[in-house]
Formats: structure tokens, C-alpha cells, sequence
DNA sequence: GTGTCAAGAACGAGCGTTCGCTTTTCATTG
DNA sequence: CAATGAAAAGCGAACGCTCGTTCTTGACAC
């Protein structure tokens, strides 16, 4: 019984995927066919439906990736010691945006549009969710900042507000354009910090 | 030479838009068929064709109209007089956010999705961009809030906080889910007020 | 030689669009 | 004011094309 090792089993999954990504990165799910698909991949249909049962589990594969990439990357924010103050971390949270935008980021606001109609990617992005709070509330409460310190707003309250600051920047980014991610921090950076 | 009168021609023309705005809500732009559109519009295929050349117009007429009607909604809350303070606009912003969540939106996520693989949604939102821009910014400038007021920040940069702060609620309203509109716009304002 | 892997032609369903026909509308006319 | 006719409005079957999927065939590893 000839099978291919695993290690050759997953390059191949592999190299489906990044055909895929490639793909919906310049066409969109729906507009990229199984054959855009299968020619980046050099890979015939027969072969690729040994991987994937279908078109929507491709999509799905690719969507759970980004999703969990980006949950990955703000995760790793929160491991440095000692605990970096918010004015060290809002700056990177925003330049890790920036460099995102034209690949996780644009991949993450077509994601999100089709989690309104597509019940299968809500749920996957709903199991990563709490994660991504976590995360963004780990931070907050690590550095501590003044307005946390004062009991002026919870450490809940602030994350969900910086955590959604987050794709709204990539939104203006990538759509509304003319927008420097420096100036976007330190706009952030000073409403947090008490007066001079 | 016997015509509809003009009238009638809107009826129809929004008869048709109606029909595919809700499909669109329900299934997203590229699972609906024309024929899904057609049946709930109760018109033929070739009735159809006379009021839009194709499927394509059809999207992009409802996503014309969804960013109108965004941009007009917070075009008009800069009306009032005398100029409100951040404190009551802020929640107001919150509050028309929510309100609108599951139909401008929800379809504002699917078309800042769209837009990044369709140039033509891409351009149509551009054009309207400066717009909610400066809509934003002229209720930061007549608010004239402390942060403002001190040079800490600029009306501009302010004003782009704001702007995606919207989006930012949308998007965590309706993916992340369980986030209170009352809570989430006490922070912002808590964040903009001098200490108590 | 046996069973897995890949290839690629072929299939069938579904789609957007078109086209020829019928119905409706309204200016014109007797 | 009723009859008329011509052109627009609407209908819906049919077309042609695309696409996702399957299935048969051959190749290769063990």
C-alpha cells in the first residue's frame, strides 16, 4: 500500500492553500473558480478534492488560518516582560495593523463581510473572538494606564475600545486611504495620557 | 409614444432594489441568484433588464445607496444648534451605529468586503470617503473638546479616531458580539473628559 | 502486483442574459 | 368620448456558458 509520507501530505495541503490565498487575495471567494485555483497550484481537480471536500471548505480553511494568524499576532504582543506601558504598545499594535493591511488585514475585512451571510465563518470567528479580548485586555491590564489606575474606566471597557480601534484603522487604511499610522498612535497615545 | 409615466419607473426601479437588498442581507451578493431577486420582486427576467443592464449594476446600486445613506446619517447629526459637546454626540454616533447594525450595517460589512477585490464598490466608497471625513471632523471642531482645545491633539486626528471608532463598534456588535452601546460610548466619552 | 495518487476529460446543474411574443398604455383620431 | 394603433413594458422559455464535482485512466511506490 504505496501511500505519500505525511510530511508530502501537507505540502501539498500547503501549497492548495497559498493558491488559494493567493487567489482570493486578487479576485474574492466567490469570484475565484476552482481552476484560477488549481492552475497556481499546479494541481489537477482530481488531485486537490483528495484534500479538500469542496470550494467552501477551501474557503473555510483560509478564513479560519487568518483568523487565527491575527488572534496569534496580538497574542504574542502580550508576552514581553516586563509589562510595556500602553504608549510602547498602542504604536505597535498599530504599525503590526499597518503591515497587515494588505495581506491578513484585507483578508480579515473580506472574512468579516462574508461572516454576515456565511453561518460556517460567524462561528469560526465567534470561537476566536474571546481570544482576541483576552489578549487586548491582557495588554491593558499589564500596562496599567492612567485612566485604568483612576477608576475612570474599567480594563474591560478600555480594551474593547482599543480592540476595536484596530480594524477600524485597517478599514480606514485600506478604504478610506490617506491615514499615517504614527500620527493614528500618538493620537491614541495622548487621549490616554493625563495632561502635561 | 406611450411611456410609463416617471413615477411609475422609480416604483419599479425601487421594487427591484428592494427585492435585492434583501436578498443580499440574507444571503450575500454572489450566493443570490437574479432569479432569487426576481421572484421576491415578483417581476420577469426581462422586466428586470430594463431597469439595470445586469447583476452588477444591481450591487453596485445597493452599495452606492448603503454609503449614501451611512454618510447622510452622520452628515445630519452636525445640524443641530447650538453645537453639542463630545459628551452628547459620542453616544449619539454609538447609538446610530447600533441602530443600524443588522441592515446599513451589516451590508456596510459586505461592502467594505467587496470593495477589496471590486474596483468599481472600491472607487464608489472613495468618492464618498472625504465626505464622512470631514462630516466627523466638523462635529470634533464645534465640540471643541478639551483634548482639542489644549493642542494636545488636532481636529483632524481626533476626527479619525472617531471615524473608525463607528466601524469599530459595528464590526464588534456584530462578530464579536456582547458589547453594550451605553457602556462602549461612556468609556470614549470618559476618555475625552478631563479628570474628575 | 496491489493499492494509492494524480491527471484531465467529461458531466450536469445552475447561472446570467437574451429574445420573441403578449399585454398594457396613452396620444391620436373620428 | 370611444375606438385605434403604435410603441413601450413585461413575460418567460430557452440559450449558452461557466463552474464545481466526479470518474475513468494511467503512473508510481512499496
Amino acid at each position: 500500500m504505496p501511500r505519500i509520507s505525511e510530511a508530502a501530505r501537507q505540502a501539498r495541503r500547503t501549497q492548495i492553500l497559498d493558491a488559494a490565498r493567493a487567489c482570493f487575495l486578487e479576485r474574492g471567494f466567490h469570484q475565484t473558480s476552482m481552476d484560477d485555483i488549481l492552475t497556481r497550484a499546479k494541481l489537477s481537480a482530481g488531485g486537490a478534492y483528495r484534500y479538500f471536500s469542496g470550494k467552501d471548505e477551501i474557503i473555510a480553511a483560509i478564513a479560519h488560518e487568518n483568523v487565527s494568524s491575527l488572534t496569534a499576532a496580538i497574542d504574542a504582543m502580550a508576552v514581553p516582560e516586563p509589562p510595556p506601558t500602553l504608549a510602547e504598545t498602542i504604536p505597535r499594535l498599530v504599525a503590526l495593523a499597518d503591515q497587515m493591511a494588505d495581506g491578513p488585514g484585507k483578508l480579515a475585512l473580506m472574512v468579516w463581510g462574508e461572516a454576515q451571510t456565511d453561518p460556517t465563518i460567524a462561528a469560526l470567528i465567534q470561537t476566536e473572538a474571546p481570544r482576541v479580548r483576552a489578549a487586548v485586555q491582557e495588554l491593558v491590564r499589564r500596562a496599567n494606564p492612567e485612566p485604568v489606575a483612576s477608576g475612570k474606566v474599567t480594563v474591560e471597557n478600555l480594551g474593547n475600545i482599543i480592540a476595536s480601534l484596530v480594524p477600524g484603522y485597517i478599514l480606514q487604511r485600506r478604504i478610506l486611504g490617506g491615514v499615517d499610522p504614527d500620527t493614528y498612535a500618538a493620537t491614541i497615545v495622548a487621549l490616554l495620557t493625563p495632561a502635561d
